[in-house]
DNA sequence: CGAACTCAGAAACGATCGTATGATTAAAAC
DNA sequence: GTTTTAATCATACGATCGTTTCTGAGTTCG
């Protein structure tokens, strides 16, 4: 009625595929989970899967790509709201930084949707650079490098790019740790300390990173 | 005639299996490596591997074990340098970090015996806190944390301990990057950087780390 | 020597994997 | 009302998985 070449179910179909998908492969891995549990959760037929999305691996991709999509619009709708708010002037490194994080820990908090378990799927992504690595997420990355990069180089006040490269990627260290660490306080402290919310951990690593990058472009000036 | 129940051919077997098993699960991962894939590369037989070890988790169990217990050592000998060097005065925070990181990167720059695949295997197995993390990696990290804790609060000043717990967590994230971001920097940037030396790197991610560590402290103090 | 034991090798086990096929249903297009 | 198209389904394909079994060298010790 509405949509011709979109029936409802269908849909209905691939969405609930793309759900199971997203929650399957971050508890359990890509490799790990089939596409008979995928299914079997998603309550579809078998073949629906390569009928819908050509293979696992493109299922994957498609499954990123629905997320990372709005997490990557949200970072820049911060990023031009940090730029009109200083004119000329060196951006505030710590909006920069949250303009970064703070849209993955929307997501993760974000009860409305099942995103609640695709920041955790991203951490096992980026920690596989794999070779289906490029395709999916390397044109995402690219763009929001490009966009970022300039700002956080003021923000710190780096001369080298590189400085800032590696700053970015010990956030992305520390972001992704904080999706994965939750479960490992736990076990390692013995239950012992209470779990704390997604604000809480948010405003630790933001302060964390903060730090870590002025020490970087301090450092940088010294030598 | 030397080793009654160790003769040398079992020795290189089920070494040139731990060897093999620790390259391919560093570079596919636990679940998309093979025992065929393992053997193959190991010119061994297949029922080898389920010989010496009793299955492939028992294999990847001791693939960690072989490594982690070696690097423990060496960072527990670089604390108690450290605790030597200070006697009641707060122990130097950079020192305190480097003494936690710097034999992982040793490791790593290992070209002696094939250490060089195993950080790379950590930091995979660091983002999947799956069922089988708990028996293979908890009883060396309690060790670890038991030690390292009250020295790192020690050196921050730090009042809680949650603060050291998610200042521990951080460092983590920022020294698994290290071992997977070269190639991503890489891949970004579109290869006009030119590649680090791991001492370089080292020189940075401990920089970030202190410099993030001591925010944290700071922050926790203004409170 | 021959019994006991360790280990390598070839082959096969049942299970499960990702993918492909063809039939069936239902809605849309003409 | 017939044709066309999209979607779901049951089923099966060939491949590969981790694991097991059995056989036979090679060694140790009585």
């Amino acid at each position: 009625m509405n949509q011709p070449f979109e029936p409802t179910a269908r849909r209905d179909t691939k969405d609930r595929i793309l759900d199971a998908a997203e929650h399957l492969f971050a508890d359990h891995g890509f490799a790990a989970t089939s596409l008979r549990q995928i299914t079997a959760e998603a309550d579809v037929n078998l073949a629906a899967v390569n009928y819908h999305f050509k293979s696992k691996e493109a299922l994957l991709s498609s499954v990123i790509e629905r997320r990372l999509g709005p997490i990557n619009v949200r970072r820049l709708q911060l990023l031009n709201e940090l730029k009109a708010g200083t004119k000329g002037g060196k951006p505030d490194l710590k909006r920069t930084v949250l303009a970064f994080v703070r849209p993955v820990f929307e997501a993760k908090a974000a009860n409305v949707q099942d995103m609640r378990h695709f920041p955790r799927l991203m951490a096992r992504v980026l920690a596989e650079p794999g070779e289906w690595v490029a395709p999916v997420l390397l044109p995402a990355l690219h763009e929001i490098t490009k966009r970022f990069m300039p700002v956080f180089q003021a923000a710190m006040g780096a001369e080298d790019r590189t400085t800032v490269l590696w700053g970015a990627q010990f956030s992305i260290g520390c972001m992704t740790r904080c999706l994965i660490a939750p479960e490992f306080i736990q076990t390692i402290s013995g239950h012992d300390v209470e779990a704390e919310s997604m604000e809480q951990i948010l405003d630790r690593v933001v302060c964390f990173i903060v730090g870590g990058l002025q020490a970087l472009a301090k450092k940088e000036k010294s030598l």
